[in-house]
DNA sequence: ACGGGTATGGATAATTTTTTCCATACCCTC
DNA sequence: GAGGGTATGGAAAAAATTATCCATACCCGT
């Protein structure tokens, strides 16, 4: 396990937040296991450009902030499930709201983007 | 500059909020730039632990998403303010609702970070 | 026995972000 | 001219995150 060196400081919300779904993928993987999408391998198939090693990571740190939890079937082959627990849902709200106001500035910042690129070739 | 070698997908809007507040000071720099801080060094002095290079940077990246306005006064001592644009105006409601929800969950949160540290010392 | 399915994690490399250190340049006051 | 203020950035190190590679273990069907 890595051991951070820089302590850092909860002390206001945002940084509490952005601590849960900072994670390359950890917005994702709530959204796709709000719809229903709970399987370990089904999650992956989802986004195949991330590895299973950082799903599980991501997962974990997910299940150890409260927001999924992990449901062993003692079955073979094995099954394991993810769902939101009722703090995750809690965060949806907020999370929908984010992707929001992304999607309604979505075009202009992609024009920034390959504007840049364009001038950086030029 | 640094050249990124992982090409970056922004074709959610949540990635795109993401890539423009995800520094590590940037919401707090909105955040004052909002409440009346408009002056670099100021700002600095209300966030010490970071470090002016450090918030240089973050604000010129928040100047090229077009979220702040650098106004550059001809005097001297040299005078430099930002200021929100409205694009950045209309980013505070959902920089607010991230902190609310973090609030309301910031005790909850603590408790577990620290019985993580008891447990690791145990 | 081999190939495929399930789920998971160690070790290490690569990438990205942030920090640290030091440098520039100009003006003012003492 | 020494010390303070303003603003800024290069170079390199450190830290944090993510990616890559390979390994485990068990079961099923062929």
């Amino acid at each position: 396990m890595y051991e951070k060196k820089i302590p850092k400081d909860f002390s206001c919300g945002f940084s509490v937040l952005m601590e849960i779904i900072g994670g390359k993928w950890k917005s994702y993987l709530l959204y796709l296991i709000h719809n229903g999408v709970h399987r370990p391998n089904e999650l992956h198939k989802q986004m195949p450009s991330a590895t299973r090693r950082v799903l599980n990571m991501q997962l974990r740190e997910l299940e150890f902030h409260g927001m999924v939890k992990r449901v062993i079937y003692p079955e073979l082959p094995p099954r394991v499930e993810y769902f939101l627990t009722e703090f995750g849902d809690s965060l949806l709200p907020v999370i929908f709201e984010m992707n929001e106001w992304g999607n309604n500035h979505l075009e202009r910042f992609q024009k920034l983007i390959t504007d840049k690129q364009l001038e950086a070739v030029a």
